[in-house]
DNA sequence: CCAGATTAATCAGGGCACTGAGTATTTTTG
DNA sequence: CAAAAATACTCAGTGCCCTGATTAATCTGG
């Protein structure tokens, strides 16, 4: 049998592309705070208060992930975590000033960052790159968590 | 403030895009090998007798991670570490016999795999789905490894 | 009201990915 | 030829990523 071509493998292309960015966001970004870190201030930003299950649905993190990238961004200081009265299950989360401020700082470098790696494409390359990569990615999400079924 | 759109952040793209990949992966191909564990057996279907690091730049893991992915393949019999007579400080790599009928049969599995996953695409966008992500993961690798400077 | 189901979080365990430091071997060079 | 540089690999340390099992709290139906 043959070797396959992995060149034409988009899981291997993904997870080339990823480390190209790891690797880049390490240099350009920050050294401190990762990628997956960044997206959770971001989402507490747009909405504080969040619990953990919650936040890790919205950056795309299963529930062990997310509980240990919340607890660096805790014992760093950039996370306050506290009991809901509500409901003592959740704990719900805000940033702190410092969170607040590093949000901020790495917003600007983020997008210089983001320039740089897609200096390749041209804009409307750009635009077509979101999209094909969110319609696959959406897609393949979609088989693992199914839409509320016909009951 | 505002927060950031992560869908037009490539490196959170890449990232959910990987994910769906590794779940895909684990239903439809395998739970035992992993994705970059298919690509250390496929290079070496494909040039047998390769070195550690060789390898590793093949499938593009640095030299810790493919030290361990090799190490687990040995372990489980689907490969062979041979030092170089010729050369102390290298490791040679052969498949086993187990290791090539491994591959093969999840070659076929990984074809089936990869139609699933592209559904969403059609032939044309599949092409230019390729020809993007190689672009930019090809720049940002060489920003990195920049090639041998003018002397 | 309370037993059973559901839910949020934690823990144990395996694998991927990187850096920096260290060891052994080979190659280069003065 | 011996000292210095380069190379292949290993090891320790950090972080991401998943599953399966467990614990604590809430919700639901009889």
């Amino acid at each position: 049998m043959a070797a396959a071509d992995l060149t034409t493998h988009p899981g291997h292309l993904a997870r080339r592309l990823q480390q190209a960015h790891y690797l880049l966001w390490n240099a350009m970004v920050s050294e401190e705070v990762t990628s997956p870190q960044f997206a959770v201030l971001n989402t507490l930003v747009a909405e504080p208060g969040l619990d953990q299950r919650t936040v890790g649905e919205r950056v795309g993190l299963d529930r062990s992930t997310i509980a240990e990238v919340i607890s660096r961004l805790g014992r760093r200081g950039l996370l306050d975590k506290v009991r809901d009265p509500q409901d003592g299950r959740r704990s719900l989360l805000h940033l702190t000033d410092e969170g607040a401020r590093t949000h901020r700082r790495l917003t600007v470098r983020t997008a210089r960052m983001n320039q740089v790696f897609l200096a390749p494409l041209t804009a409307d390359e750009r635009t077509v790159f979101f999209d094909l990569i969110r319609r696959v990615a959406d897609a393949a999400e979609g088989l693992r968590n199914p839409e509320e079924p016909i009951d």
